[in-house]
DNA sequence: CGCTTTATTGAGGGCGGTCAAAGAGCGTGG
DNA sequence: CCACGCTCTTTGACCGCCCTCAATAAAGCG
């Protein structure tokens, strides 16, 4: 089961436009949905799957600035050009959309699109704090919170791999796993296979995470 | 001098609009401008001086989001309580403006707090990279790009100190004081005093910054 | 089952952090 | 004007977290 996170009421106005006038389109895993530079010029919603939008320096150094699922709309706060490239971090299915369509559409998918622009602003610099101030173990829990369903038990299983997880945290797949082994061993989390984790102790991941 | 940056152009109508109905207010350094927390019924915009944001973890260490100079609007991508703390870098005054009065306001108005908004997730998902992908070095080299004027010459007087330089570029004041020597050194920058910095060779503080 | 891809584990090194001391800038008051 | 004290910055020595490189192991997939 993919992980699904509750779309936002919000989404709803964006949602019914989008499946009305918006034009599906499949994408291969790491396939991409559009480059960093192109013009701007379309809406992306998730249908299915999950999507990651990244960066890169000249040495090919990556930063993934976010991943999006189901209902989410990817890169939606760009200006006339898209900043980051967006890739397919599984075989996914999204909802595209000209602009020029959206901005003789109804206010309220307007406003969702702001609302979204604003979230994405917060998710943003939530990631200011974990990048800048939190060490490799805090960075993982923390993101191991951010992809946790509510639910008790708290089965999940994620569809990136260690490298995403790595370009995400500022981190090496190495790091990465050492800690996801670490918190293994303090009984906080249980693992079956390699994307697939069970929070036991959310108590002491939330206080790893600082 | 204190470091101006050339406001935008859709800065006109809010701006007018701020200083129509808003209220100046003076802050001494370091004093708080609003906190983490509270209500975010108010839009600010920095008049004279220097303001920067900031988020901290429980133990203290602070990130800082990002530095505001005049024509800025602070924290306005903010939803309704301020994820950020605010503070003055060095003695300033802001303009200060209920929110509740700009939703009567002129639409151009809301058009740029829209832009500025989409302004402050561009600047965040930038620093994303410096944060997690960059060096020491390339950190450093960028956040002096980051503030030189673009006039030849290149000189320049910041208000920061070195703890908001570490705590904006995810380092510590010894490390950013290295870096700086260490530019000086290679003939890249000259100082005079602690906050006066002129950039000799722009082109080998570009490609530092990758 | 064999091959490819991805993850884990280990050893070692380096970048940046930590701790401590010295130095520079700067206002205040004698 | 200089002496004094405070704050901030610089410099140095050392340490540790995370990266790098390399080998092994596990999954996924035909």
């Amino acid at each position: 089961m993919p992980v699904e996170v509750a779309p936002c009421s919000d989404h709803a106005a964006i949602g019914d436009l989008m499946r009305r006038l918006g034009v599906r389109m499949a994408y291969a895993k790491d396939e991409e949905i559009f480059g960093q530079g192109e013009e701007a010029d379309r809406v992306h919603m998730v249908l299915t799957g999950v999507a990651r939008t990244a960066r890169f320096l000249s040495d090919g150094r990556r930063q993934i600035g976010g991943f999006y699922y189901p209902g989410d709309l990817v890169d939606v706060g760009s200006g006339a050009v898209h900043r980051f490239s967006a890739e397919a971090v599984c075989p996914s299915t999204l909802r595209v959309l000209r602009r020029s369509a959206l901005s003789a559409a109804a206010l309220d998918a307007k406003r969702a699109i702001w609302e979204a622009t604003r979230r994405e602003l917060e998710r943003a610099q939530e990631h200011l704090l974990l990048l800048g101030r939190k060490t490799a173990c805090e960075r993982v829990a923390s993101f191991l919170l951010e992809l946790a369903p509510i639910e008790p038990g708290g089965a999940m299983t994620v569809q990136m791999g260690r490298q995403d997880m790595a370009d995400y945290l500022g981190l090496t797949i190495e790091t990465v796993s050492r800690m996801i082994t670490q918190l293994q061993g303090g009984l906080v989390i249980e693992c079956d296979g390699y994307r697939s984790f069970k929070i036991k102790r959310r108590d002491v991941l939330e206080s790893l995470a600082a």
